[in-house]
DNA sequence: AACGGAATCAACCGCGGGCAG
DNA sequence: GCTGCCCGCGGTTGATTCCGT
């Protein structure tokens, strides 16, 4: 099937899956030139792809703020119910869940929710499935209903295991705990040194407890000799990070601690 | 251990809307 | 108002991984 792009119509541009190379090209771009121009990016980047490709790769992984690990059962049900009132408006979606895009949220729609909910609308509400999934539910303490926070927005996830492939984020991410601050809010924040990263940073967010600015948002450096990839040494710790929120309990600390301390890199 | 089907998810594509000229 | 360019969205594909036999 071929198939052209008003975007990516130039033969020759590469497809497929991202190397950690081209992440790096990406990223160091995007940290010096901002990324207000899609079409040109990938030309000053040094890149093989069209610019669609590259915000693509951007908006779904590369973005620093980001929120990698499997979802809860609250985003879950969050999920279901804004998906019975907006329907497949899966950007309307995303909005209300930070650091989850809605590609992510779409796929984890087609491969879980859609189930659950099909399941759901089956079973005869006094069925015993129900009522055991609905034991469960109590037992671990969460509500069947979407809880969402005075500004809509969720602070957990649970991790999500490392998947062992070249272009995964959780391959890229090494942390630096001394970077790493918390917030009164409990939020916490990564500041990196080196140059500013994003001046204006096209990823806003009118939540207080989610903005990522220049201020609190400091890029990594990216020399030549700095290698993301897990597969080649790290010369230095101040490298990419999926900007993420955490309530000051949270399990996500841990998982960091866990990626800090390079458990995703021993495969 | 090998195989095949199922599940997952990154990436592609076309289309529509916004905007500048 | 018209046209062209660019961006973002939602549907879909296909490579990879998982899991049961």
């Amino acid at each position: 099937m071929v198939r052209t792009s008003s975007y990516c119509e130039k033969s020759g541009l590469k497809k497929g899956t991202w190397t950690p190379e081209e992440d790096r090209k990406l990223i160091a771009c995007i940290s010096s030139h901002g990324c207000r121009n899609w079409r040109h990016l990938p030309k000053f980047a040094g890149l093989s792809r069209c610019g669609k490709s590259c915000r693509l790769r951007w908006m779904n992984y590369l973005r620093p703020d980001i929120k990698r690990g499997n979802f809860t059962e609250e985003e879950d049900n969050i999920i279901i119910s804004l998906h019975e009132s907006l329907g497949n408006r899966w950007s309307q979606i995303a909005a209300v869940l930070p650091g989850r895009t809605d590609n992510e949220i779409k796929n984890h729609w087609h491969t879980n929710l859609k189930k659950k909910t099909k399941q759901v609308t089956k079973i005869p509400p006094s069925s015993p499935v129900e009522q055991k999934e609905t034991q469960n539910s109590k037992a671990e303490g969460c509500d069947p209903k979407p809880i969402l926070t005075q500004n809509h927005q969720i602070l957990e996830s649970t991790p999500r295991s490392p998947q062992p492939s070249s272009s995964k984020v959780s391959d890229l991410a090494i942390f630096d705990s001394n970077n790493m601050t918390m917030g009164q809010d409990g939020v916490t924040s990564v500041n990196f040194s080196g140059a500013n990263f994003w001046t204006e940073p096209s990823v806003t967010d009118t939540n207080d407890a989610y903005n990522v600015t220049s201020a609190n948002f400091v890029a990594p450096k990216l020399d030549d000799d700095m290698i993301l990839s897990p597969h080649s040494p790290v010369s230095s710790a101040e490298v990419f990070f999926p900007f993420m929120s955490y309530e000051e309990d949270c399990d996500g600390l841990d998982w960091l601690t866990n990626l800090m301390e390079g458990e995703h890199l021993d495969n």
